[in-house]
DNA sequence: TGAAGTACTTTGTGATGCAAAGTTGAAGAA
DNA sequence: TTCTTCAACTTTGCATCACAAAGTACTTCA
């Protein structure tokens, strides 16, 4: 028989991808360093992480300028926005009961 | 500043860690064999897992005898609990903005 | 004697996590 | 013009983890 954590995305197994797309589902989009700040990571920590939602299209980047400094700016895509949903919505199943 | 995803307990930052506390959560003691069948998991890997959160002082193993078959039932400890609601509390802080 | 059940442990392989250091390119200071 | 800084990564290196599959030890039942 298959549990339900067998259906829990293997994506967001993880706390930093929590706190990641959970940002992202509260502001429509973030930068780099707001996002790198708001969640206490080293960049190299925080771009690994991007990088791994971003490869499963949950999270799409754009690189722009403002003024003159490179921004890059991270935002849920509506495919991260649903699994997210049912990621939740698998875990509160889960815990309870 | 320090976020909330630095608060989550590494112990159970694992859906099959996730899994084994609710089922424990739930249910007093539950035997290696109806875990294994409860969560669809191998010997090794529940035994891996569980053998985690046992040096991590979050479940108690028993072992006995029923009738003439060896059985080893699992349950929560009082710090498995506690440690438990607060990374429930913690997820959920998380997740509504 | 042999098959089957219980509860693991071991092995092997590959993926992951993370800090720290390195990189690239542009901007502004000295 | 040389130096430093900032932005956003990438690379490196190491340690840990995850998992399947196979092996183990003991016992019971046929």
């Amino acid at each position: 028989m298959k549990h339900l954590i067998h259906t829990l995305n293997k994506a967001f197994d993880h706390r930093v991808r929590l706190g990641v797309m959970a940002v992202l589902m509260a502001n429509e989009s973030v930068s780099f360093n707001d996002l790198k700040d708001a969640l206490d990571l080293t960049d190299g920590n925080l771009a690994s992480h991007v990088a791994a939602l971003e490869k499963a299209e949950y999270v799409l980047v754009s690189k722009q300028f403002i003024g003159k400094k490179p921004n890059t700016t991270y935002s849920a895509t509506a495919a991260g926005k649903v699994a997210f949903q049912q990621h939740l919505e698998t875990l509160e199943k889960l815990l309870r009961g």
